[in-house]
DNA sequence: CGCCTTTGTTACGCTTATGTGACAGTTTAA
DNA sequence: TTAAACTGTCACATAAGCGTAACAAAGGCG
């Protein structure tokens, strides 16, 4: 398990919310809060979490505002959101789903459930957050070894390149611009030009087809880098 | 338990089944093979697996029921499990998860990724704490003794150098910085230079490599020492 | 088609990380 | 008590990686 993934818990039900946490915590993982949408929306920003369990019947701002909302934001795009309906409330789920919201539980739930659906919903959407292993089409990277291979060869990157990568993989597709990359691979304290990132992507690029192999990072034009999500293909089945 | 790890394999799909096998016996496998539930728990109980690769859809005993009598059995209990399941299963896939399933892999899957995930899945498992004697390729480490012997030549090391190595081999492959081995190695408690590791690695490596024998220390740079598992397939005997 | 902007690539001086031998102090074994 | 073994640290050599600038190539736009 790499890092501890952070959840976000926009509940106003203290008693749940001590329930949630609780249990969350036990299973590894790092929980924020929010009582209302207003402070939701300020939480999600500050903290960028890699899960939003959403509670639907919130004060304030409603569940299906906050979702869109958050669904508008950038950084919050690509979050999985997972929403609290109570029984019954067969519409708002479908609106909520459409709305953007990955899964949803219905109130009551058991603890085992809810702890299922959120691994699973980490898994689906971002792999690459709670394994220590991520991979990306015939690409492997191995936190752990701290190896990375393509088609069974093993791939030399150096520190900078791996973490670079490493970044890149764990959002599939979303583009970053250099400066995010800065922040996020060299740190938020260190100056560097921005065109060091594309020599290191260069870099990076060069390691990874070496052989006749396609090229698994996409160039958005003034805007970043990201990795190919049409690159991605299967092999056995 | 060292020598070459053997996966069970439990898969009726004749061709997938040859696939894997080809795979995993190249990446330095054994590989034994059952085509039901049934015979699964026969082949089990006879080979006892380090390993277990499961389907989901099984003809006769599902992979659930599997899963469960697996877990029932002593010697099976702690036999790392990865489920196979067919894209969109999910909710079998979290009930496999909660059965005791270690971890899971969607079909189709990339060779790479299957790869990856054993070697993962058996690192985290398998740190052979509680051996007398634990081995790494051709070097071997008897705790009782305590002895270090490498392709039957005896290897005289410090006690500082006997620990160090003593700890890497707990988990072979995997990444340690300075200050984790410092932890360790020395205790948590004294304080010694970062750079003490270096030298002792150093000396450890020339203790290992008196003839011309390979380095089965990989250093990564910027990250720190590993065992390299490299060296166990290419000289391993 | 030319002009301007953005990105790719290379070379290179520089910094940092690692390998290694020496050494002085300390522990161990006989 | 003495010799041998071991330890941690330093200094120096070497290797690896880094960031920048400069130029080439590609893309966009009128």
């Amino acid at each position: 398990m790499q890092a501890k993934p952070t959840i976000l818990v926009i509940e106003d039900e203290a008693a749940l919310v001590t329930l949630l946490r609780y249990n969350l915590e036990r299973d590894g993982y790092r929980v924020v809060e929010a009582r209302d949408g207003e402070e939701a929306l300020i939480v999600a920003a500050e903290e960028n979490p890699d899960l939003i369990l959403l509670d639907w019947a919130l004060p304030n701002l409603s569940g299906i505002e906050v979702c869109r909302r958050l669904r508008m934001k950038a950084e919050s795009r690509n979050t999985p959101i997972i929403m609290l309906t109570a029984r019954g409330e067969e519409s708002d789920r479908i609106r909520g789903l459409d709305t953007g919201a990955d899964d949803y539980v219905v109130k009551p739930f058991s603890m085992t459930e809810m702890l299922a659906r959120i691994r699973a919903v980490l898994r689906r959407i971002r792999p690459a957050l709670s394994e220590d292993v991520a991979e990306f089409g015939d690409i492997a990277i191995d936190r752990v070894s701290r190896r990375v291979r393509r088609n069974d060869r093993e791939v030399h990157l150096g520190p900078t390149e791996y973490r670079l990568l490493d970044h890149l993989i764990q959002h599939p597709g979303r583009v970053f611009s250099r400066e995010q990359l800065l922040d996020a691979v060299w740190g938020s304290d260190v100056y560097v030009e921005a065109r060091t990132v594309d020599v290191h992507i260069g870099r990076l690029r060069k390691a990874l087809i070496a052989n006749g192999e396609r090229d698994p990072i996409r160039t958005v034009r003034s805007a970043g880098y990201s990795l190919d999500e049409q690159m991605k293909v299967t092999a056995a089945g």
